[in-house]
DNA sequence: TATCTTCACTAAACCGGTTTGCTAAACCGG
DNA sequence: CCGGTTTAGCAAACCGGTTTAGTGAAGATA
């Protein structure tokens, strides 16, 4: 019946109050160029009148938005089918939240980064993944506004902050090969976009890099037959699992470059009949709050998360309120392995081995 | 050295291709009001500007801003800390993306959530346990914008999506009484504000009067000293049962109303040197994507995590888009419980039982 | 008493777009 | 060849604030 009631303007109040906009304006912003009695009664009126300035017009004119994005290369949906997405986040929330700026999720519009990039009203981005041989990375940076990288170190001249992926899957993979494994398989995570070819820097990369490294020191390889990728999910886990299954391979040890598809991995080699650590070993990544609590507790490689998501942030409003561009700050967190029970000696060879398959 | 390049307007566009300002607007937004050359031409000089329309000023003058809020009314950096959280933006965004939205997330602002929610640039809200008993919440109502509840029914002005939480709990508790517990410690989560008293339409309460209508039907009842409150998070479940057990409470089952608490609670008594279920049955809510992967794989409510997102946008869009506030829809989603693991038969009594607790 | 400040407030320009109302030229049928 | 319609584009108003550059009166100073 009735209309959605009108917001009241500005003008209203200084109608109403018997006063000039700008002397509102200054009621709200800068009270002490009122007289005290003045600002009140203005401040007054606003109140009856239900009065508040129009966020919209105010970032126009102050020609900023108090707001940082979270830039993601994938939709959102998927994104926050990880748990390590959340744990991120609440980084990424707790410093800006303390800075006072609010949180703008940025994903792709219908197919675009760019084009959701440029609806996006921030003041700076926090992208996270967002590798240079994205087809959108030119547009994205021209926007012009301040970006921060995470988990991608491509564009020297933004400020990022990576972990040190080589060093903490080469950890792993030097843990495994100390006990004893030799058949592996790597779990890795699909980049957002089929790029040509696999992005060498991308963190997928990286860690097979660690992994290869820690693998080379007892002399041995991993072939590329022998790595396998899917979205970061529990369910992406599965299905990579058994994809290699069905491919033939029967690895004693599964390196999975997130916790969620190692969490998948165990499922689907449980479903297999297979026991961890006794029939398969599984190794995670991220040491997300939830990897002591599954079955088995998960031996992992441990990122500081929650840190990695507040240090970008900080980093980012360093730019965007100094207005300085200049020499780029570059952090690198520490990994560490974290063994638990997901992983123990290499078993003695099965009787009924599978012919033909790994040697 | 050199300063942030200002980026061009529209009146640079125009004047570069020797037209109006206005045919610029029309080559972006109604280009079949100019001779299809020209819209060519416009775009290339804006194109090889750099130009693209300012987001502030385009929400401006159009009066929507293509995005919807979630509002939180605890800080974000505890709401992420609960995976269910992480599904349920799952869900908002995954329908927020599919018609082509932008998603802010409003939390308290130096203490205020009214202070949050006037600074954000929302067409709609989607707020997750805003409770009417929030001091707050007339000032956020006065906003006028589009509102649609989760887990809170209390205003019917608004859109409401809810799930059958009586149902759940009450489900939860019969399948323990039916295994012979009697001993219950419910473990509830915080509200958002410290109230007065407990507000009686919050998902805590509710979910209490399930539990104790299941336990009713077999003659027992709850006592307020059985319930014990926390943060909905890992760390809040642990804390919460080592409170319990310090005042001397020794329950043969854990009611939990959320899984991340449930999870918490099951690491404190495994860290008592307890078992479960042998010494202890533990009950989750919400069935997050985990809760069949942990130790032992919890017997949990399940609700629709993503749908009570994706369905809450929806309502949400309805109204933003109608501009229609008429009779709003509220949504009532079922519940149902999953028994895994993580219960079993009350134990025999134990010997070396604590003298005083739990007759 | 004349001039200089300070105080309290205002009119107008501006932020960067979109939209409305209009005009001049091209087109069209009779 | 003339009046009527369409087409292509423009000037100005507008969205709702903030900020700049004053203005007039009161108080301070010489």
């Amino acid at each position: 019946m009735e209309q959605r009631t009108i917001r009241p303007r500005i003008a209203d109040v200084a109608r109403e109050a018997g006063v000039s906009k700008t002397a509102v304006s200054f009621a709200f912003n800068s009270p002490d160029r009122l007289a005290p009695e003045t600002a009140v009664r203005i401040r007054d009126v606003a109140e009856q009148l239900g009065y508040t300035p129009h966020p919209v017009a105010r970032m126009l004119t102050q020609r900023r938005t108090q707001t940082i994005g979270v830039l993601t290369p994938q939709a959102l949906s998927v994104i926050f089918s990880n748990p390590f997405f959340g744990a991120f986040s609440e980084g990424v929330a707790g410093a800006a939240e303390e800075s006072g700026y609010g949180l703008y999720f940025i994903s792709p519009l219908r197919g675009s980064l760019a084009r959701a990039m440029s609806r996006a009203t921030v003041d700076g981005v926090v992208a996270i993944g967002l590798s240079d041989d994205h087809p959108e990375v030119e547009q994205i940076r021209r926007a012009g506004v301040p970006i921060v990288l995470v988990d991608s170190t491509a564009l020297p001249e933004h400020g990022s902050v990576e972990i040190d992926d080589v060093g903490g899957a080469r950890a792993a993979a030097e843990h495994v090969t100390g006990l004893g494994h030799r058949d592996v398989l790597v779990i890795g995570v699909e980049p957002p976009v089929p790029s040509l070819a696999m992005d060498p820097d991308g963190v997928t990369s990286r860690r097979l890099r660690g992994y290869r490294e820690g693998f080379a020191a007892v002399g041995m390889t991993i072939p590329d037959e022998r790595v396998v990728v899917g979205p970061a999910s529990i369910e992406g886990g599965i299905a990579a699992l058994n994809r290699a299954w069905e491919d033939g391979l029967r690895p004693t040890v599964v390196l999975a470059m997130s916790d969620a598809m190692a969490i998948g991995a165990m499922r689907a080699l449980r479903d297999l009949r297979l026991t961890i650590p006794g029939d398969v070993s599984v190794v995670g990544f991220d040491d997300i709050d939830l990897a002591p609590h599954v079955d088995p507790p998960l031996t992992t490689v441990h990122q500081p998360i929650r840190r990695k998501g507040a240090e970008a942030v900080r980093l980012l409003l360093t730019v965007v309120q100094r207005r300085d561009q200049a020499n780029p700050e570059h952090r690198r967190l520490e990994t560490r392995l974290i063994v638990r029970d997901s992983t123990g000696p290499v078993p003695a060879p099965r009787h009924e081995e599978v012919a033909g398959a790994n040697h």
